[in-house]
This record gives C-alpha cells, sequence and structure tokens, in this order.
RNA sequence: GGCCCGUUGGUCAAGGGGUUAAGACACCUCCCUUUCACGGAGGUAACAGGGGUUCGAAUCCCCUACGGGUCACCA
C-alpha cells in the first residue's frame, strides 16, 4: 500500500432483512479500520438478488448502522463521488464490463436451464464428483445459439475459468491461501435476468469505487479465487482480502438467522433495552482483541487502539452472559433519565404505568430506575423488578425467608414499624431512614434483625436494593398494608 | 465427499520456540455495609489426542478426532 492511497474500505450488505450482529460487525470492524486510518467508510447495498430484497431493508440497516453509532462517508442516503451506491441501479456499468469478457473471450453465453444444471450435478455428486460446471454450452455455434434463444431459453454469461492454475492471496486474517481452479467450475457472473451476480459486481463495485480492502466475514474465503480471477481478466489492481472468523452461537454453530438460542438483530436489542454504546463495545470484541486487559472502551479509544491485524483466526463464540455484563457497566454509569426514557415503556407495556403519565408516576419511574440502576443491566430487566411493588400478596420468597418472619422478634419489629408509618406526616425518602431509627429506638432490635424482618416483611425477598427507597416508593398506604398483614 | 479454516480453564479470550500460561464473565472466600446491593482484595480452574523437529513446543511439521465454512443464475 502506498503511502498515497486513502484508505477506502465498504460494508456491503443485501437489504433482506434487519441488521444481524454478524453484518453489524463487518460494519463496525471496516468502520474502526477506515476511521483508524483517516480512511473512509463507504456503505454499499448489493440488492442484486431482487427477489429476496425486503422494501425498507436497506434504510433499516442504515438505521440501526446509526443507532450503533457507526457514520458512513458516501451511501444510498448522503450519496459520494462514486455512485450510485445501490446495484441495481448500476447495471448499465456492470454491462460494458461483462460484454468486454464476453469480447475477450473470458466469459461465454450459457443457455442450460435450472433443471438440466440440477441434473447434472445430481449425476456428479452420485459418481462422487465435486459438482461443476460441465462446460456444456462452452463451444456453441452461433447457430447453436440461436436455435437455443429461439426456444426461448435466456442465457446466463459464465466466466471460463482458467484450467490448472492457482489463485493465491495472503488474508489479513487467516494468512496465505490458495485454490486450484480445478476445483472450480466456471460461474455464473451474469443471470439470465440480465442483472450479475454477487462475485461479479463485487469485483466491478470494489473497483470502481476505489475499494483498498475488502473486510468481510469468513464465508466469503471460497468465493475470494473467483473474484481474484476477475480482476485479472479484466486487468485491475487486487484489494487486500481479511476474512474475519464467524460468529457462532454458545453451542459453536454458526448464527444463522434462522437459530432461536440467541437474540442476534441490533432492532431486538434496542427493544430489550440496551444502550448502543454498549453494543458497540461488544461487538467490537468479537473476533478481535485489544492488547491489553481493558475491555471496557468509547468509540473513540476503538478507533484509536484498532489493529486488524489483532483480528481473531478462531470462531467468536457470542456469550450472552458477557454482553449483559457490559451493557451493564455502561447502564451503571448512564444518565438516570435517559434509564428512565428506555424503562418507562417497559413499565407501560407491562401494565404499571399508563399510557400517559402524569409528572408524580414520571418521578417515581426515574426513582424506581435509579434505585435498581446498578441492579440490572439492561431495560426489560425493571420489569421483573418492578413487579413487587403492584403485586397485591407478597408471598416470602424461600423457607428462609420465611422463617424471618417466624422469629419471635419479628412482630415486635414490624408492630413498632407501623406505628410509626401510621404516624409519619409527609412521606418523602428522607424520611425513612428516620422511621427505621424510631423502630430500632423503640424496640431496641438492630441490624439484620431490624432490616431484613421490614425488607422480608416488605417485598418478600431477602436481597434487593435500599430499602429507604423502596419503602418510599411502595407508598405509604402499601407499607401499612403488607406490615398489617403480618401482624 | 473435495477444497478451505479452526480447537488454550465451566464460559469468553491473550500468548505465534524458553512465561509462575494474561485478563474478563460465572463461581467461592474475605473486606466494606446497622439489612441488601454496589465496590474492593483474593481463590479454584486450561494448551483436543498421538507422533515428530528442537537443548527446549501451547507456540513449528505430520496424522487422528472433533467443530465450522464453502462447493448456487444467494449474498
Amino acid at each position: 500500500m502506498s503511502t498515497a492511497t486513502q484508505v477506502r474500505v465498504r460494508y456491503a450488505p443485501s437489504p433482506t432483512g434487519h441488521l444481524h450482529i454478524g453484518g453489524a460487525r463487518t460494519a463496525l470492524f471496516n468502520y474502526l479500520y477506515a476511521r483508524h486510518h483517516g480512511g473512509e467508510f463507504i456503505v454499499r447495498i448489493e440488492d442484486t438478488d431482487v427477489k429476496r430484497n425486503k422494501e425498507g431493508g436497506d434504510v433499516n440497516q442504515l438505521h440501526y448502522l446509526k443507532w450503533l453509532g457507526i457514520e458512513w462517508d458516501e451511501s444510498i442516503d448522503i450519496g459520494g463521488p462514486y455512485g450510485p451506491y445501490r446495484q441495481t441501479e448500476r447495471l448499465d456499468i456492470y454491462k460494458q464490463y461483462w460484454e468486454q469478457l464476453l469480447n475477450q473471450g473470458h466469459a461465454y453465453r450459457c443457455y442450460c436451464t435450472e433443471e438440466e444444471l440440477d441434473k447434472e450435478r445430481e449425476e456428479q455428486a452420485a459418481r462422487g464428483e465435486t459438482p461443476r460446471y460441465s462446460r456444456k454450452c462452452l463451444h456453441l455455434s452461433d447457430a447453436q445459439r440461436e436455435a437455443l434463444a429461439a426456444e426461448g431459453r435466456q442465457p446466463s454469461v459464465r466466466f471460463l475459468v482458467p484450467d490448472g492454475k492457482s489463485y493465491a492471496f495472503t488474508d489479513m486474517v487467516k494468512g496465505d491461501i490458495s485454490f486450484d481452479t480445478n476445483d472450480i467450475g466456471d460461474f455464473v457472473i451474469v443471470k439470465k435476468d440480465g442483472i450479475p451476480t454477487y462475485n461479479f459486481a463485487v469485483v466491478v463495485d470494489d473497483y470502481l469505487m476505489k475499494i483498498t480492502h475488502v473486510l468481510r466475514g469468513q464465508e466469503h474465503i471460497s468465493n475470494t479465487p473467483r473474484q481474484l480471477m476477475l480482476y485479472e481478466a479484466l486487468g485491475w489492481e487486487v484489494p487486500q482480502f481479511g476474512h474475519m472468523s464467524l460468529i457462532t452461537n454458545e453451542e459453536r454453530k454458526k448464527l444463522s438467522k434462522r437459530d432461536e438460542t440467541a437474540v442476534q438483530f441490533i432492532e431486538q436489542y434496542e427493544q430489550l433495552g440496551f444502550l448502543p454504546e454498549a453494543l458497540f463495545n461488544f461487538i467490537g470484541l468479537l473476533g478481535w482483541s485489544p492488547v491489553g486487559e481493558e475491555e471496557v472502551f468509547s468509540r473513540e479509544q476503538f478507533i484509536s487502539i484498532f489493529d486488524a491485524s489483532r483480528l481473531s483466526r478462531s470462531p467468536a463464540v457470542f456469550d450472552t452472559d458477557k454482553l449483559h455484563w457490559l451493557n451493564g457497566q455502561y447502564w451503571k454509569k448512564a444518565d438516570p433519565d435517559r434509564l428512565a426514557g428506555i424503562c418507562i415503556p417497559h413499565l407501560q407495556k407491562a401494565g404499571y404505568l399508563p399510557a400517559e403519565p402524569d409528572p408524580a408516576q414520571k418521578e417515581w419511574a426515574l426513582l424506581l430506575t435509579k434505585l435498581y440502576q446498578d441492579r440490572i443491566q439492561y431495560g426489560a430487566q425493571i420489569v421483573d423488578e418492578a413487579k413487587l411493588f403492584f403485586t397485591g400478596d407478597i408471598a416470602a420468597e424461600n423457607d428462609e425467608a420465611a422463617a424471618i418472619l417466624n422469629e419471635d422478634y419479628a412482630p415486635v419489629v414490624l408492630g413498632s414499624l407501623l406505628s410509626q408509618v401510621e404516624r409519619a406526616g409527609e412521606w418523602a425518602p428522607e424520611h425513612m431512614k428516620g422511621l427505621l431509627k424510631a423502630v430500632q429506638a423503640e424496640t431496641g432490635y438492630k441490624g439484620k434483625q431490624l432490616f431484613m424482618t421490614t425488607r422480608v416483611a416488605l417485598t418478600g425477598q431477602m436481597h434487593g436494593p435500599d430499602l429507604d427507597m423502596t419503602m418510599y416508593l411502595l407508598g405509604k398506604d402499601k407499607v401499612a398494608q403488607r406490615l398489617r398483614k403480618r401482624l
């Protein structure tokens, strides 16, 4: 790479659905690589499989990239000097290159039908051979072509793979990799609908868009020799390739979009109340590791420390526990108002807050969020915690808790507290401590006997957040009611 | 099946000829806490198996096993 060459990388999703963890990671590493080197990051939409395109898929991808904090320099929304950035808008461009390949004898028209090809592959498989196109259409005469066309057959265009050659490249992640062309059949570069295939369009676009580094998923390794052949036939300089290891689930199987053992779409994490900066951090650690021991990084830190040579060769396992922990780290430090904004919709959905909360209810939700801020890891978890404030009947969560309420001192403590509560004037957070102090003074019980008894009587639980605030948020009536139930 | 890639504690994951084989999550212990957490400080625990090469192998080579990717007119 000469120093004069500007780093230009791209993320090239097909608009077939929502932004997936794997796609987000590819985008993220390309983004980090570009920013680290002061280069440019392009998002190109690869929509050549017209049947699979989903309405709005492109916009959704961009939306969630932005949500994660990944910004691009050129794409379908903001344009750029190498547009258009949607492949179906570039069909004329591809055409001149595939016609060139046809004219130069690097490619030929194929009239085989899908059924014929399937049959061919089945027969080869039955003989234990690697399925490979037979080149039946390679030497067709003009007359034969016309006859086939007259039958109504639409031709595809196949690339003529050179025989007995080896194509090698040095992968930024995996090192030296080479393929023998004898293992590769003549592949289609233009489908019979006239739209190029991925392998062809990607080469044309990467070249024309001056892409310098192609960082993509490992599933593309076996496509690379095909692309190398195309670069050679077109006489173009080859970019650097880097193939990132797969992301697998906790069973070490590839994360498939249909896999339900893991939440896989960025959109779902937003809905569960995860923080984008935590997800950014987590995804940045999927198949990449920093030099030191630190694992929590801001976007700016990531950009400055990112080093593609530290991309892992072995698969990255999607560790849900770690994601939760990491989100918890960010959650603890986040602004409570922001967190309340995330939690409130969950509380509403659970029926704990009305659709239009009044100021007091909003304040209550904010205090609840703060109360649990260092105990939950993401927004949706607030619902489980909030449950105890709304349940009519509180039962001791286990025998140990029940035993506490059966201690001799329990009625003494709770009775005293009840009378304190009934006598209490203003019900404010800062008054709660005084109530408990008064009980301590009156009964002589303190520490575990005082606090644990109160905690279990009010919440049923042995473990929980700050008791003063819990009492306050429960409200005077519920506190009194739950105490009476225990006496 | 062919080709390609991988395999380090319960989990994630550094280390790429000489290390007491990092660190994180989880778990356990202790400290802090008039209860509970949060937060500290410690602890248990690993190089898939077998052959080589080497004075020396987690690191290099070969084989086996296991896992994964790919062999489309999908990307």
